[in-house]
Formats: structure tokens, C-alpha cells, sequence
DNA sequence: TGCCAGGTCTGAG
DNA sequence: CTCAGACATGGC
């Protein structure tokens, strides 16, 4: 068992609103999962953090971004009260360093789907694929790299229940596996061009490729709008005016600036999060007084 | 039963 | 370039 202070951090938040799709929550409190192709469980108690399996602090720290990205993005990005809101609701959540390739196929399996469905297509994708990883969560199985998928037949993919999206994971797992594309060059690489890069790929548009740049790559100003963002901005900035997704996401990286993609998340999960839901309460200060509210 | 779910692809105007 | 429909599947 490794320990280290909390520094606030809120794991229901942070594992389960929608940025990893393979985090369980155990009887025993702890949340079990892989970080990269280790296994993994986490756990806070207090102010503390826990976790056991065979990683090092260091890639815990990496994995949850306790390097004092949160505290910048709360000193540089425009609070305004919506954003103040959510921080206030939250102010335990944070976002992942997560693996580009698993996030890539992830979020292909995304669209049009739901978080327990991809869940469980991912989940999936690991038994047909990926090597066994025995723990205390029970036998799970670490994510296929793209060569194990590639070698799947469509058929073997649709047996997850991923439905027409099998030919974009194989194609893009080609792709990979071809050179088309390395995901592990994405967090070195321009934001514009990272994107490019992804747009090339079956099943990625503009909105899985932003969601593979900021949870997975380290693009923080990335902005993914989905049914869920758009509903946020035309609620709370824009009250009866409809513009295209990649206007509304132009118009949120002008307004929250360079750590953009971290409002967002606040903002998703806030808003998918029904009042009166359960909320951990941390150690970390309360925000301060909320701003202005944007003019539209 | 019919609609919706962290969209993308395709074809028409 | 912009905009409808289709698209597998499962839950409510």
C-alpha cells in the first residue's frame, strides 16, 4: 500500500464522469482499474490518497495530474458563473492523463452511445484482446495495443455490442498499426496538427478527436461539444440561439482561453450531474465570489 | 412503442 | 460548405 496526501481529490468525480470508462467501484471503497498497462486500485481515505498494484508513485501522480495543472487552470482560465458553479460543486474533480490509443478507440465507441454502454464495449475489446491481469478487483484484462486489435475480425468486434462502429475501430487500428497515425506522438505535437492527425482516422471527428487531445494528450485547450456542452451553452450563455457544434466550440476557447478544455469537463459534469446527487466534500478552499455573467 | 445516448459518414443542395 | 438521414444496440 503507497500513500500520499490528497490534495482534495474527489476519485468518484474524477473516475466516473465521463473521462475514463474503466474505473469500478469495489464494495470495499476502492476503485479498481489500469493505469496505462498496469492494474491499479485507488483509494482516498481523509486526506489521504491510497493505491495498490505494481506502480510507482510517479505514474499515479502523472495518471491523476498532481503536478499543479489544476491549480493553473484555477488561476488562468476565465471564472465566470457558470464555471464558478460547477468548481464549487466539484471542487475535488480532476482530469486524467490517460493513455491516447485506449481513449482513441474509447471515444469512437462514443458516438451516439452512452457511458455504460461504452463501458462495456471497452471492457469488452479487453477480454477478446488483451492479456489477463489477475488483482483484487477479480480477472479483468489490460487494453489490446492497436496490432491485437487489427487482428480482430469485424465479427469479433460486433460480439461487444459496438454495432456499426467495428469497421472504424479495425480501421483505425490499422491505421495505427500501418503508421498512419502513432498516438504517442500526439501529446508532442501541435494542437492544430494533433488534430489533423486524428481527423484522419474512421470514426473520429471533431469531437472524439478533442476529447482524445484533452483527456489523453495533455491538450488543455481542447473543447469537445457534444448534445450535452451544447445544452450547457445555449442554457447558461447564449439562452435561444443555435450555432453549429464548431462554433460553439470556437466561441469557448476564445471565452475560457488556453485551459478551456478543463471548463468544459466542469461544465459537462456538472450539468450531467442531477441536483441533490451525492457530492464529496473535500479540504479544498471554496472558490471566490463569481464573476460576470457573459453577455450574448 | 418510440426516443435517446459524450457523433460520424454520406449524399444532396 | 452546410445540412438531413442513416446507422447498431440497449435502456427506459
Amino acid at each position: 500500500m503507497n500513500r500520499r496526501g490528497a490534495a482534495g481529490l474527489d476519485l468518484e468525480a474524477t473516475l466516473h464522469s465521463g473521462q475514463a470508462f474503466r474505473w469500478v467501484r469495489q464494495p470495499s471503497g476502492w476503485h479498481d482499474g489500469f493505469v496505462g498497462p498496469e492494474r491499479v486500485r485507488l483509494r482516498v481515505r481523509g486526506d489521504v490518497l491510497e493505491w495498490g498494484g505494481d506502480v510507482g508513485r510517479a505514474t499515479v501522480e502523472r495518471y491523476l495530474r498532481l503536478d499543479g495543472s489544476h491549480e493553473t487552470f484555477l488561476r488562468e482560465v476565465v471564472r465566470d458563473a457558470p464555471l464558478e458553479a460547477a468548481l464549487g460543486r466539484f471542487p475535488g474533480l480532476r482530469l486524467l492523463a490517460q493513455d491516447p490509443w485506449e481513449l482513441l478507440v474509447s471515444y469512437i465507441l462514443s458516438a451516439n452511445s452512452n457511458v455504460a454502454k461504452i463501458s462495456r464495449t471497452i471492457e469488452g475489446i479487453a477480454r477478446l484482446a488483451g492479456e489477463p491481469s489477475d488483482g483484487a478487483g477479480g480477472l479483468r484484462h489490460r487494453f489490446p495495443g492497436a496490432d491485437a486489435v487489427a487482428e480482430l475480425t469485424e465479427t469479433d468486434l460486433r460480439s461487444t455490442g459496438m454495432g456499426y462502429r467495428a469497421p472504424y475501430v479495425r480501421a483505425t487500428a490499422r491505421r495505427v498499426v500501418e503508421g498512419g497515425l502513432d498516438p504517442a506522438r500526439l501529446p508532442g505535437m501541435n494542437y492544430e496538427d494533433a488534430r489533423e492527425a486524428l481527423l484522419e482516422c474512421a470514426g473520429v471527428g471533431p469531437k472524439v478527436a478533442d476529447c482524445v487531445l484533452l483527456y489523453g494528450c495533455g491538450h488543455v485547450g481542447a473543447f469537445p461539444v457534444d448534445v450535452w456542452m451544447e445544452r450547457v451553452l445555449r442554457e447558461r450563455y447564449f439562452p435561444r440561439k443555435r450555432m453549429n457544434h464548431a462554433a460553439w466550440g470556437a466561441w469557448a476557447r476564445g471565452h475560457f482561453g488556453p485551459w478551456a478544455g478543463y471548463a468544459q469537463h466542469f461544465l459537462f459534469h456538472d450539468r450531467r450531474t442531477p441536483a441533490g446527487a451525492p457530492v464529496t466534500r473535500t479540504a479544498v478552499a471554496r472558490p471566490r465570489a463569481a464573476q460576470r455573467r457573459p453577455r450574448a
